[in-house]
DNA sequence: GCCTCGAACTATACGGCGGAAAGTTTTCGC
DNA sequence: GCGAAAACTTTCCGCCGTATAGTTCGAGGC
């Protein structure tokens, strides 16, 4: 089924093969011309997949973000509490690279699309849902709606130095030694959540 | 000195019109080629200030981490404490976007130059010695090598969420009304470092 | 069992891109 | 005012995304 004049499974062969290329080089080294070279077909093959480069971009986002919301998901079922979501988060970044940097590049991206505004309102549906799960369970929340801005901001900044190298730099390996990057999401973000989850009570003098 | 075969100044042109087009279009829109028409020069004249296309972006993130560790600097002098120096990494961010996203993308960059690597050091010590100067000060520092990558982390994720639209979204907006970037940085960021500019102890069972 | 029809893929062509090499113009030190 | 270096141009190359027209394949109807 996949020799022959038809590739068989194209469309995944290219998500999977971009987000390769991607993760090693990052976006702005992705070529659909040297992709196709890769699978053995000709350049202009995906385009019936996806319609542009920018499409396959689309494509890869959206199967990000949708890949995301069940994680999230599955964590809130699971009884897992907010800071359990960010540090799903972080792993997420860190298993799938590639997804998560075109998740976060607009000018990459077609922003009308409908499928990737779905799968992101999904996405970000679970995310917030947390804090609301958190209140169910009586724990104590001072400014629930700048907790759910923090600890985003925490978790997904955790995620964004990560990729890009700044976790492991001189100066942060001074301070945490060889943690690894889950083990530093936990404590970083405990500081904010407390250590039960709930955020602090804002420390005053 | 403007006028001739000699453009007069094209490095500071070059830099100034590329950061314009990134903020605008992102740094994959960015082509030596258009920005040479636009300023009237033949589209190598960059190539022998910068030397490639990476140079130019090379030569943008330089310019950022230095007028970032400017500011940072400043703000320490001023006898500004950790939570300000976060405000004033948010603001950079928000008046350079182009810089920021620059700075931020390890492949769009050649990490071996020695000017970029002094830059980024100088503005990663000048956010590191703001948790120090908070020692000194005598205010409670339960974690603080946790504390200054959280800090880091929570500042940088607004930022780069704040950059990447995702600030502007109609769930965070329910949150959080329409206040602006510098206050929602306050008070996200007030969570964690408490009111007074110190972490607050983790809260317990 | 054949035939059609649509989906999957190819071939070719075009302009814009970054880069290399060689040549031209200007400025500036002396 | 002159020689050398700095600033810029011209020309060429190969790769890129995209558009258009054509080819191959396989599945469903009969």
């Amino acid at each position: 089924m996949a020799d022959g004049y038809h590739h068989g499974n194209l469309r995944a062969a290219v998500l999977a093969r971009a987000a390769e290329v991607i993760e090693r080089e990052g976006p702005y080294a992705f070529s659909l011309r040297s992709l196709a070279a890769d699978l053995g077909v000709s350049h202009t093959a995906p385009r019936h997949h996806f319609g542009s480069r920018e499409g396959v971009l689309n494509a890869l986002a959206t199967e990000g973000y949708t890949e995301l919301a069940n994680r999230l998901r599955a964590n809130r079922e699971a009884g897992g509490g907010f800071l359990e979501s960010g540090v799903e988060y972080v792993r997420f970044a860190a298993e799938h690279p590639a997804h998560f940097q075109v998740m976060f590049a607009p000018s990459l991206l077609d922003e009308d699309d409908s499928e990737l505004s779905a799968a992101r309102a999904a996405a970000f549906g679970e995310l917030t849902s947390g804090v609301e799960s958190m209140a169910e369970e009586g724990r104590p929340v001072q400014d629930a709606a700048g907790g759910v801005v923090a600890g985003w901001a925490i978790v997904h900044g955790i995620a964004t130095l990560a990729l890009t190298g700044n976790l492991d730099s001189s100066g942060v390996r001074a301070l945490l030694g060889d943690a690894d990057l889950l083990t530093i999401t936990r404590r970083s973000a405990g500081l904010l959540f407390g250590a039960t989850g709930a955020f602090p009570e804002t420390a005053r003098e």
